[in-house]
DNA sequence: AGTTGTATCTCAATATTTGAGACATTGTTT
DNA sequence: AAACAATGTCTCAAATATTGAGATACAACT
């Protein structure tokens, strides 16, 4: 089986054949593998055949290691139905979020938003060219939103995106704009971005007023409000954001929650250190 | 390194003196060590040499396993600092919530519920010998318990857990009350539990109800009543409770609060396809 | 019943992991 | 500031732990 382990067979190929589904990281491939079957997993294929498949591994092999996960609580096997997640993902996942000291010194914050507003209320950070989602209150007014906390949607298109785009350098600005614009759309929900040149004359005025919005270029029908939070250092390391369904954010709406959005950002940037001032990067 | 792969080499004696803090299942070394590498970081061992040591294993070694790990997402790593969990998993654990039809079932009952009494709402499930929190809605009286999503507690002194063992042959209580009885008391707020006698007599009555109560049992000032979930055919899979503070849990309340928790885990056991009947064995 | 797919096990071959150690880099102490 | 301690990173020969083909036992579906 070709897999790379010699560092010496390795001269300026780049296009590695091995494994088409799996990147090799190095001495670790039976870890990897166990890994990657619990994302099959996840992914919604549940059934040693097909995970044996997109491993590229024999059934045996992928049987040995299902078995061990599922001895180790990460997986959960029904018998000739399949594999599913198990409990320890849960209590990891749990752990991982408290982890998170930004979670629970935001929990307050975002609460009292959403209260406030009766909106659906984000908390992001970026990870990777992504909005990854830490937190989530529901809205109060029955909607309910598709997003969740773990999810991961484009930075470009999404109110709590743009607002951690407000920490990056304006330069990234462009590369993230076009790879939404040039994605290949998942769910067909979202419609055609805006073009450059406006996208980025809005951005360079909620640059300066330190908070932004979504005008339905992530999901039709729904607009928000987001601003960025701000550690110690003055960089931006998260974002929240208020959202509603159209008929309840009229314009005249989003222009007063703007001020109220970013003052719970910065309730929560103060709480990671941040001092108010007008000198460095981001704030005028 | 001594490890058993060997079949033959297994007479009668059980002790297995390979590898202290981990058991050994069967070809998939590498994966097993990996996964308690995860664990050890959730539990707090978040430097390298710690880690080596709790796995009695090479620092080299963990230390490879560790750069996959942060590789695939499932360990963050601030350089110098420790390792933290990773972001794959909360990804990871809000996939497996939502691969259990239940919680998504359950969730506007309990939110009902919620709403409804102003207090504190959780769903559980067993877990070996143990409750698993599934979903809680916190209280909005703000007392804020410490209980959360992916939290295991004992089952003989939980409302949750009272109203699982419901479903359980009584048989299996006395071993569950006693398991509550003798254990060392993790953070020490455990009053002593009722004695056998009396807790045997509560139950029996409980079962008669299909509900149960919680008087402090498990933590101090916090009394709950709680209900089983039952499927389609009549197996109790699940339960809820209602917790709050003791100034808002007079008996009255709590009497009055039976059958509003009991009708909130029916509706959810109708929608597994439970159906009402005398007939079978939890319900008279 | 017959058929298909999964579950489970064995065992020889060897690819994969192992782990000691050297070195580079960073943070902490004196 | 310099010495020290701890962590990050890499190499390589040894051999263990993993692999995977295959055979069997079950379960489910038609």
């Amino acid at each position: 089986m070709p897999t790379r382990t010699d560092p010496m067979t390795q001269p300026v190929d780049a296009i590695d054949p091995a494994t088409p589904e799996r990147r090799q990281a190095a001495g670790t491939q039976t870890l990897l593998r166990g890994l990657a079957a619990i994302e099959c997993v996840a992914t919604g294929t549940t059934e040693v055949k097909g995970i044996a498949a997109r491993l590229n591994t024999p059934r045996s092999t992928v049987h040995r290691m299902l078995n061990s996960l599922v001895a180790e609580g990460y997986l959960h096997h029904v018998p000739y139905k399949g594999y599913l997640l198990g409990p320890k993902l849960i209590e990891l996942g749990m752990r991982a979020l408290e982890q998170r000291p930004l979670v629970a010194l935001a929990r307050p914050h975002i609460e009292a938003l959403a209260q406030r507003t009766g909106d659906t209320v984000h908390l992001g950070v970026v990870d990777g060219d992504e909005v990854f989602y830490l937190d989530k209150i529901p809205s109060t007014r029955g909607l309910e939103m598709r997003s969740r906390v773990g999810l991961r949607m484009p930075l470009a298109s999404t109110g709590i995106g743009k607002a951690l785009m407000l920490g990056m350098p304006p330069s990234r600005w462009r590369a993230l704009h076009d790879a939404v614009a040039t994605a290949p759309d998942t769910v067909g929900g979202r419609p055609g971005p805006l073009p450059w040149p406006k996208y980025e004359k809005l951005m360079a005025g909620f640059l300066r007023r330190d908070w932004v919005l979504d005008l339905e270029e992530n999901e039709i029908g729904v607009r928000c409000v987001g601003a960025p939070v701000r550690d110690i250092s003055n960089q931006v390391v998260a974002a929240i954001s208020v959202a509603s369904a159209v008929p309840y954010m009229p314009d005249e709406r989003m222009a007063e929650l703007g001020p109220v959005v970013r003052a719970a950002a910065d309730a929560i940037s103060k709480e990671l250190g941040w001092k108010q001032d007008g000198s460095a990067t981001g704030r005028p």
